[in-house]
RNA sequence: UCCUCGGUAGCUCAAUUGGCAGAGCGCUCGGCUGUUAACCGAAUGGUUGUAGGUUCGAGUCCUACCCGGGGAGCCA
């Protein structure tokens, strides 16, 4: 006999099995009860007739929501069965039964109370499907890297000195020094792109902002990709090949997750068609005015402003060439236009937010003193990155995506608090 | 940090002008042989976020604080 998945239900129709999960939910009818199992793979009902097994039929009536159980059973297609098949039932061995009740309910319960109860939360509803295409999402990125050629490698967590400044930084004490919990691994995978050339990691980042929205987490995953000898259009073209095929790998492997999930599959492969639309920031300050935006030269957007311009173009847009002024020490300034840089947001569609940020990083000696120095910023803590731009220094661009609003995107899902197992919020440290 | 809405049973919410604190769901018990968040019946369930104040009387009005939702700013 077969110890089976519920994914794998549809191929063993007809066949003896055995699955191992959790009772969902029952519902009974006089001498007939139905059994919802789940394994983190799906869910599929099993049946049990009180005439066919009255031992069996008491067993089952006694099982409550989120007991454990290992069954045996026959799998018949039957249409009445939600998914078209279901499990004749044998035999139950009950691992454990809850001693309370189940707190979360499969009616509608309030953000606070399912928060609170994430490591519980996650096991049931949309959850699962989210969290299935989480996984995609990270393969796809680790393949996509590794077809490209890219090396795979780390930064550290700890840091002693930040990117882009001290305020938004989680300080822990270490051995009597200060330390930051890093927010971003950029600095560190330029040193190891001039060593391996094209390199990327996927890491927790870390940002101490009060931001309480539904795009915001204070612990987040991000993939970071730097390229040695890539310029700022390089740099955007991997962006869009990248988020086109996360996206399509997600539709491939997770379509049951995406219907579940109502997702529209096709709607999805339009907005991720290549090349994605590029504008620059003085075109989306005139793209936004038309719009009714009061917005001055030298605002970053917002989100009202991010969802504008997602409506705009219904695909994931490229803004290129900020001032130079709103954005960090380490953007390469455009040649002949000084004053801005050679750097793209990528913006996505929906009001998603920003799916990435990415530049070409400065590459001489000079320019980068020069601009620690305009930022205000201590060159003694950026010396082994100064170093960068004294030992053979070449042309490189890199960019950071945010995973957390890339699955939120993808999945259609209001707040990124369901893109993560267990979210890191400004007021929120448990579970 | 600011704006805004809220906190009443385990959960989701009612409670008229300040006048007996209630319903649905869940749990428990009973009924029902095809349920689809099953349904029907019964029972259970309360320091109304905390502290103070006004009042004959406060869930309701006032003050302070705590907690949560949504949003802004900042960001990916």
């Amino acid at each position: 006999m077969t110890t089976i998945t519920i994914e794998e239900a549809a191929r063993f129709i007809g066949k003896e099995i055995i699955l191992r999960g959790w009772v969902y939910n029952k519902r009974s009818s006089g001498k007939i009860i139905f059994l919802q199992i789940r394994d983190g793979t799906g869910v599929v009902q099993g049946v049990i007739t009180q005439s066919d097994t009255p031992s069996l039929f008491v067993t089952a009536n006694n099982l409550s929501r989120e007991a454990s159980v290992v069954v045996k059973g026959t799998l018949q297609a039957d249409n009445r069965a939600p998914g078209g098949c279901e499990l004749k039932i044998e035999q139950i061995q009950v691992i454990q039964q809850p001693s309370e009740p189940f707190p979360i309910e499969l009616k509608r319960q309030s953000p606070g109370f399912l928060m609170d109860h994430r490591h519980l939360w996650i096991r049931t509803g949309r959850q699962v499907p989210i969290l299935r295409i989480r996984d995609s999402v990270f393969r796809a990125v680790r393949d996509f890297f590794h077809e490209q050629g890219f090396i795979a490698t780390e930064a550290p967590i700890l840091t002693g000195a930040s990117v882009e400044g001290t305020t938004t930084l989680f300080e822990v004490d270490y051995y009597g020094t200060r330390a930051y919990l890093a927010q971003s691994g950029q600095l560190y995978l330029e040193a190891t792109a001039m060593a391996l050339g094209k390199v990327y990691w996927i890491g927790p980042v870390f940002r101490a902002e009060k931001s309480k929205t539904r795009k915001h987490l204070t612990e987040f995953w991000m993939a970071e990709a730097e390229t040695a000898f890539y310029d700022h259009g390089d740099n955007m073209r991997l962006q869009e090949e990248l988020v086109a095929y996360i996206v399509e790998t997600v539709i491939e492997e997770r379509k049951q997750e995406l219907d579940y999930l109502k997702r529209d599959t096709a709607f999805l492969r339009e907005q991720v068609s290549l090349p994605f639309p590029r504008i620059t920031y003085d075109q989306a300050i005139t793209i936004l005015r038309d719009s009714g935006h009061k917005i001055s030269f030298g605002d970053d957007f917002g989100a009202p402003q991010e969802a504008t311009l997602g409506d705009q173009f219904r695909k994931p847009v490229f803004v290129e060439y900020f001032p130079a002024s709103m954005k960090p020490f380490y953007m390469k300034h455009a040649p002949e236009k000084p004053s801005r840089v050679l750097a793209a947001d990528l913006i996505a569609p929906e009001g998603y937010g920003e799916l990435i940020g990415g530049s070409q990083r400065v590459d001489t000696l000079n320019e980068l003193e020069r601009q620690l120095d305009e930022k205000k910023l201590p060159r003694e803590a950026y010396e082994w990155y100064l170093d960068l731009r004294r030992y053979g220094s070449v042309p490189h661009s890199g960019f950071g995506i945010g995973i957390a609003r890339t699955i939120a995107w993808i999945c259609g899902i209001p707040h990124i608090r369901e893109a993560i197992p267990f979210a890191r919020q400004v007021n929120r440290l448990y579970p």
